[in-house]
DNA sequence: GTCTATACGACGATAGAC
DNA sequence: GTCTATCGTCGTATAGAC
């Protein structure tokens, strides 16, 4: 159990990557070393660098697998909403439901690393390295603008700054939710863990009433103005 | 410029200090090493361990200082908000007011690397590493509790919970504002910077929004059928 | 093409001389 | 208190074996 798992893997690249997402999951990205992840997928400590071309590149790549899915779950979701509505505009409640409906979701697989995974994945927003938020704008492109559209659809009287706004305050408060009951417990001492099922509508509650508050007095403001000058 | 600023300064210690935070405010922790530290300041590179222990130890007390003046702000905030209410609970828009307003007023500031501050400030509460979280919650102890006193009585009807929840949720919102425009053109490329003081009323709007929200449905049953037990 | 052995420079940390 | 010398580990690069 101690490492070498397997010595005669078919695949190194897979093993690699196997090892790999277990250990950043369990460890995170930064506690992770290279010697911990060719020790255990029992291959060269050269052989990541040989595959994936540095240790970044390999966390990338263990990022896109896990994200990759989560798009294609979230567009899913976003889709079967659509297909119900017929043509018709989708209700907020909806569309942010099925975005942040399946984030929870894969946030309460504690079994496959997937809490882990979307702790990870709500700090690596704020982060600093270029390149990084790169990768993560590529990987959304997609997913952000469908959610977008449906967003313009749903509240056209909300101004579209507006709203690429409140969904960024939501990812922020989805990424808390997810950090979670820890960083709660901290502040209050009596707090009870308790059925983490709960989770999921009182965040829903929260968005909600953030997406749907009045508009702030300045944007009133400039949209009043810019009615009065037309 | 490019290194030993002063040679023969009177206070090793103090002379870390000022590199360090200089160094962290603008490379963040991570990037920045002992011997750049060290350089800036004109000292030897066991004088870090000697005076503070270790990296670690020595990003606390820089982090310390910073977040001591912060939360000592914000209880001002509240304070002078309170003086003003003459005894009476506060509205929450001024609550809320109070603790993010200053909060917003530090990132805004990026000459004295407030800004980077406040950014690293929002990673740190999903911080993995316990003893981090648990110096993070000495540190906020007393404002935690005193906001969230006041909160408790503009919102008497509000569950306890519930509230804590949602100020966490809040929390998640201000640190994706703060960590802000740049994440937010990744996903709109024609997204304009604008003017940065917009950014207080719109995320203020969010804010109460969220935390005015109907309460959720699983919440609410369950106040109902203890109304209804007892 | 794959993979291994080995070495390089930078890192945080520490023991011991002054 | 301060310094030098050195330790073990890190991510990475490369020469050469299969």
């Amino acid at each position: 159990m101690s490492e070498a798992t397997a010595k005669q893997g078919p695949d190194t690249r897979a093993r690699i990557l196997n090892a790999a997402e277990s250990l950043f999951m369990t460890h995170g990205f930064e506690a992770t070393s290279m010697r911990m992840i060719t020790g255990q997928a029992g291959v060269n400590l050269a052989a990541v660098n040989y595959h994936f071309g540095s240790k970044d590149a390999l966390i990338q790549e263990v990022f896109k697998r896990r994200l990759t899915e989560l798009n294609r779950d979230r567009l899913s979701a976003l889709e079967a909403e659509e297909a119900l509505a017929n043509g018709a505009p989708l209700k907020p409640s909806k569309i942010v439901a099925a975005f942040f409906g399946v984030s929870l979701k894969m946030a309460a697989d504690t079994e496959h690393g997937g809490a882990t995974f979307m702790r990870l994945l709500g700090r690596t927003y704020t982060e600093p390295n270029e390149f990084v938020r790169q990768f993560l704008a590529e990987e959304y492109a997609e997913v952000v603008q469908r959610f977008m559209s449906a967003l313009y659809r749903a509240l056209p009287d909300v101004p579209r700054e507006e709203i690429l706004w409140r969904f960024h305050f939501m990812m922020g408060a989805m990424s808390y939710a997810i950090a979670g009951t820890d960083a709660l417990k901290l502040f209050a001492g009596d707090f009870d863990d308790k059925d983490p099922t709960r989770l999921m509508p009182r965040l829903m509650s929260f968005l909600l009433g953030g997406l749907r508050a009045p508009l702030p007095e300045e944007v009133v403001e400039s949209r009043t103005s810019r009615r009065d000058a037309a």
